[in-house]
DNA sequence: CATGAATGAGTTTTCATTCAT
DNA sequence: GATGAATGAAAACTCATTCAT
């Protein structure tokens, strides 16, 4: 359309702003992967396709360009939850006291997990290894290893152990937060009870082994 | 018919059993429940009614005579377990101390549940309202009152928070089963540690409001 | 196989009591009709074998033993249809002067199958060829006779002509009796006024070779 | 490739007909269509939505992105059966006298649709409500008000009879055109006569009441 | 004979995915 | 790259009809 004989022209104007192309597809992106989310929150993993297109008013093929299959999708989905699940960790480490901060973070992925709404819960079995994923288990541990320097957990739980309750929390909210948005806070109580010490506490972690399996199948239930 | 050795033995038989017509029925409907029962373990809830028939050896009507409807397939499959949940309350306040009753019966729910391999924790959701669900509550809290009088059970600990439990470690058991099999017998423990009574437990019951929501609402996750 | 000690008891039975059997079969299958009429009342032809016999009160197996197809069976819906009508013909015939039997005729056929709510007029169709249906032709075609005669009939309206009306007739009754159930009487005056004589009318008859032709085909309009 | 005479030609006018896509896609509505309008003429409204989607060599997801549902398609089907009513209409005003235009509208619809050999009578049922419907009935209206002063239709007879009569008259056609093409043709004039001016008319025409019930209610009968 | 259980082809409709434009 | 038309494999459910009891 620019040379006066040139019939590709579309592929002209490609090679004359290399990033004006790349930069209209980082934004379709992000409004299909919005528009997922929307759907997502609407009909859990029953959404369809096409409605995720019209919803971020875009054809269904750029849906497809972007993420090649459904899965793709709903892993994309999930993705920014591990995002969130990460800079929870650093919010709780910033503002609290060591001794507190296993707690903190723990009502705060709770409750923001109520608040947002999305049943991300469902979405913890996407066989993702993402980066950010891999980080945020050092950061809880060492949440953890304060609380228990501090007395303020028993001293047997493990990572592992939240992980655990972390996805039961959530899977609990998920299911609930319809009708009862506020039952699953006495269950939170029960649950931190659990992990204080106190002098009948005896259970042994879990093996070592099982973790293993656990963490290296799909779907995982686990944060890193 | 006149001679004890004829050989239309079957009309004698038909006089002998009238409900033979039925016999055959209910165990085709006992066919039809069991290859439910074995795709639902395979696939959960997505399983086909057309492989159900085949696994049945039935024609697909067949099924539908006996399940008009996918969703009644479903409640029948739900239905056993929760026979199988007051049985187990029973066998819980038979074989064990009453100050034991209530973690035995947990321990129990959560072992055949593991043991049984089926992803009943899904089912929970299935409006259903037979006399059996009924009749669970009072026997659990008949347990419960027992274990809170001997000192050996948190006495904030309510029916409502034991139903949440068990869900949340059937839903476990389910999700881990396959690749972890013994990892929910942690969470198990680390859940009872959570019951037992210790002097910082000061949490205040889920509001009575906020559980008669969920106990009404469908899907629930309520044990009676 | 007539032996005293033959086997098929049944069939001894039978024997014995050979019209007992036939009475009860012939109960069964006025029952059947009934409950036929009452379902096509409801449904239309839409309806269902397993609801006639539900309706009857008897299994499916018996419905079809009496009428071995749901054609059969829509023809037996039929078939007092036409015996009604050849009873309207007499009813006509007797109860009227001969100059006014043939519109009278016309009128109560309309009247009735209002007054009945029955859209037997979907059932002309049914290629029913019972001795009663021969019965009727003539004995209309003496009314005409009588009306022609007495000047009240435009002498070219042939029997064919009045068997189509009163299809017509029938057709309009049955699709508009649910939302406008006289809006049929309208018609049937303008149509009862083309058959008055006048100084006008000169159209000829359809022709015979027409005539035969739908007569002998199936689905059938015809009288008789 | 940019020579006019470029073998590629597909681009080229794609270029030209930006709506290209739109083209192909109208294509295949208008062979879904034809198929639809053909299985139709065969089997009536009991055709197959696979029947369709085969006849028209399009998969059956086509039918179903232009038609969603068996009921659109039916409607999509009844369409230009009023459209092709309506430039009858005008065929009937443009082309003859004032005094004949009502009966010539008549014989057009009547000749036209035993021609077309679809059984559209029985779609008049739907509940189309089309803007070219609602100018069907005061075109029509003016027709039978010239016909009314030239004298040759009788003065009480209104745009609902007429409307009643082309149902009447193309349900009969419907009947009998397969077996009796021509028989039809008898029934028309008769009805033609019943509309002509005499001494003896004096029916008054059907209440307001039952017209317009008959015409809010669906199925419906009338003309526009 | 009566019964109703069994059958399975057939129907409408949905939706992830592909591909021509 | 974007678009949305096309595809067709399922899936849930229906119902006329057969046949064992």
């Amino acid at each position: 359309m620019n040379g006066p004989t040139d019939g590709t022209s579309d592929h002209a104007d490609a090679k004359d702003r290399p990033d004006r192309l790349r930069c209209d597809a980082a934004r379709n992106r992000e409004r299909v992967l919005a528009a997922a989310l929307e759907v997502y929150r609407e009909h859990g993993p029953a959404f369809t396709m096409e409605e995720v297109a019209a919803r971020a008013g875009v054809g269904i093929g750029t849906v497809y360009r972007r993420f090649p299959t459904k899965t793709a999708l709903l892993e994309a989905i999930a993705l920014p939850f591990f995002e969130r699940m990460l800079s929870q960790v650093r919010e709780a480490a910033e503002n609290s006291e060591p001794a507190e901060a296993a707690e903190v973070l723990i009502r705060l992925v709770a409750e923001r997990h109520a608040a947002d709404g999305v049943r991300t819960g469902r979405l913890w079995g996407s066989a993702l290894s993402h980066p950010v994923r891999a980080r945020i288990g050092p950061e809880v541990e060492a949440l953890l290893a304060a609380a228990r320097a501090a007395g303020t957990l028993r001293p047997d739980i493990t990572y592992e152990d939240v992980s655990v309750l972390l996805w039961t929390l959530t899977s609990l909210i998920d299911a609930t937060n319809d009708v009862s948005p506020n039952i699953w806070r006495r269950y939170l109580e029960l649950a931190l009870d659990g992990l204080r010490p106190s002098p009948a506490n005896s259970t042994s972690p879990a093996s070592r082994d099982d973790w293993l399996r656990l963490v290296s199948a799909s779907p995982v239930l686990t944060l890193g």
